[in-house]
DNA sequence: AATTATAGTAAACATTTGTTCACTGTCAAG
DNA sequence: CTTGACAGTGAACAAATGTTTACTATAATT
């Protein structure tokens, strides 16, 4: 089987993250000519599982992506090929790289809406946000992750937490949001 | 500054899934001299943010990962360099690619530990489970996302909910264990 | 038994690669 | 005003790259 070929393949790309050359992919396949190595590449690009733009040789989404099951209640062969869709959780999770930090959250402030000590949260940085985001706001000088709130005019902004614990959070001075959560990530164990 | 040429290349990468060629650097960065485009990277590969490993370039860990803010209640300066770790969320998330996949959960049976409809979980394929463990199990021939549990005698296996509103599940016939999760995943918005 | 597809070897080759060397202009520091 | 560092140009080059062509052995199909 190919398979374990192209599983020597990912380790080899999540190692260098690089595809490695067809010299080297003689040794990780074990093949001593390159056009067995060429003809291999091919039929994984004739597959969707690589691709060849201008001659460069790349991995596609597939590549790195993991099966992602649908519903379980829909029935018995869940496992099945059929409805099986790819994604890799930095791209479903991740718009622009470049503007998105994580952070540990810490508190049980929110956790009303499913956000505990200790998950990590991504948050996308941006000044402003819409009514019910979670935000990164600093309120009088102060850090804090809470829900964006306006009052019934929508004259004042303020913050409030997902626990009936805490009071809502109204300004004495200034509320600033520097990021609000795009999603939230929680490892197990 | 040269932080617009490093994002000119995240987004080579984010989109092509590899590092350009020094030519293909020359437009990116817009130089006309490779040796502009050599100086550049090697600058680069000794902030850490790509390596040479034999004269083959590759982004090193740090060029894809997000900046992870630790505590906000530790005080002000969260943004600050000093306590910045750097990670990718399925680095973080995922062990081993080849026996994990995702599954969209339905339902609001696990809503006690945080984990909604519409969530997505990372599993990782296994037959066996450690008490507590949220498995994707087959009870009786229907799959079912929940709690592994064991009466206090460690005799019967069955799963529990996470939510008052269902009964514990005992096997009539048989429980069978096709894997645990390993990490929740959601998307807001 | 003959035929054909499949999986691989081996060698040859134009093209592209990353690197090096010599040089230029600009700007800040002594 | 000179010096040295910095950022970039331009040309040259050995080494490595992906591809092509011709060939072989094995297994499957007719």
């Amino acid at each position: 089987m190919s398979t374990e070929r192209l599983n020597s393949l990912k380790k080899f790309f999540k190692k260098y993250r690089r595809l490695p050359s067809y010299s080297e992919m003689l040794g990780i396949f074990g093949f001593s000519s390159k056009n067995a190595v060429f003809k291999l590449i091919n039929k994984w690009v004739s597959d969707g599982l690589l691709t060849k733009i201008d001659g460069k040789l790349a991995p596609s989404s597939r590549f790195f992506a993991l099966p992602l099951l649908g519903n379980i209640k829909a029935g018995y062969p869940i496992l099945a090929e059929e409805n099986k869709q790819y994604l890799t959780i930095d791209d479903y999770l991740i718009n622009d790289p470049t503007s998105t930090f994580l952070l540990k959250v810490s508190g049980d402030s929110l956790i009303g809406v499913g956000i505990f000590d200790g998950d990590i949260v991504v948050i996308e940085s941006k000044k402003q946000a819409n009514i019910g985001d979670i935000v990164l706001a600093q309120i009088d000088r102060e850090w804090t992750l809470k829900i964006f709130k306006k009052d019934r005019m929508k004259r004042i902004s303020y913050l409030e937490a997902a626990n009936p614990k805490y009071p809502a959070f109204y300004p004495r001075e200034d509320l600033q949001i520097f990021g609000v959560v795009k999603a939230v990530v929680r490892k197990l164990n």
